[in-house]
DNA sequence: CCTGATATGTTATGTTATAACGTAATGCAA
DNA sequence: TTGCATTACGTTATAACATAACATATCAGG
């Protein structure tokens, strides 16, 4: 009954999907050798390549990770939370952060295609158990 | 008369310093190698988690490299714009982003320690010769 | 002199990512 | 239906990036 005709695209991102943390290639990896033991990176590699293209999961550039979207085919850039605790990521619209840095650097002449916009930190919920609520 | 009791975190800054373009871990290294030939990676990335803990270098997270800071000893997070065609990187303060970055964070009660902002795309030189001047 | 802090040396290993080449399945057009 | 392009996948090897673990050296302050 489970799912037969899936692509390993599908089942990276239904593994990616599945964790509330960010995964590494070699984390998917791993999990999908439970099932299919001769996996190469290779593989893994090519599948997260075509979801990042595609937009259903984007990478963390500073922790070499990858997460699923939080909203799969939206056509903007978003910004990532990191949490240094618990190790949560949110993605987040923010269109005035992006008109502003538009515009810093337009003035400079600089044309962007692409931006990555990560901020490490700590969460709320992290924060008060830090404080010791 | 050439520079005698310098520590490596000095050779490393000179060394990326002199470029104009980012360097990675072993780009170093290769450098260094020509005058010390036994040299280790680990020496390297000690001397680069110097440089980058003190602020006089910067990682570039999205190209696994590093640049030296356009102002040595900054005390705010700094954007770099790189070019996907030359290869330059400019590193630029603009507070207007970072305030409404903030707020944008603070209101999910996030509280940021680290900014990695890195926007690729084509520089104003490249854009010229692009467009045909 | 003793001792702690910082810098360095050395060997080994861990982690992330791609190259290069081949095969299979699919869809489509002539 | 055959030919051909495209896309997915398999396989082996290697490149590129980064850290662990332990040893030794140097030097400043007490
Ligand atoms: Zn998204
Ligand atoms: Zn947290
Ligand atoms: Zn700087
Ligand atoms: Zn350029």
């Amino acid at each position: 009954m489970s799912k037969k005709n899936e692509t390993w695209a599908e089942k990276v991102l239904g593994i990616i999907r599945q964790r509330d943390q960010p995964v590494s290639a070699y984390g998917v990896l791993e999990e999908l050798r439970s099932e299919s033991p001769k996996m190469a990176p290779t593989t893994v590699y090519r599948a997260l390549k075509s979801l990042t293209e595609k937009g259903s999961v984007h990478r963390i550039e500073s922790l070499n990770a990858y997460v699923a979207c939080s909203d799969d085919g939206h056509h903007h850039p978003s910004i990532m939370s990191i949490c240094g605790d618990c190790g949560s990521v949110d993605e987040r619209d923010a269109p005035a952060v992006f008109s502003h840095l538009s515009s810093a650097l337009g003035e400079a002449g600089f044309t962007a295609d692409h931006h990555v916009i990560e901020v490490h930190g700590l969460c709320a919920d992290c924060k008060e158990t830090e404080d010791g609520i």
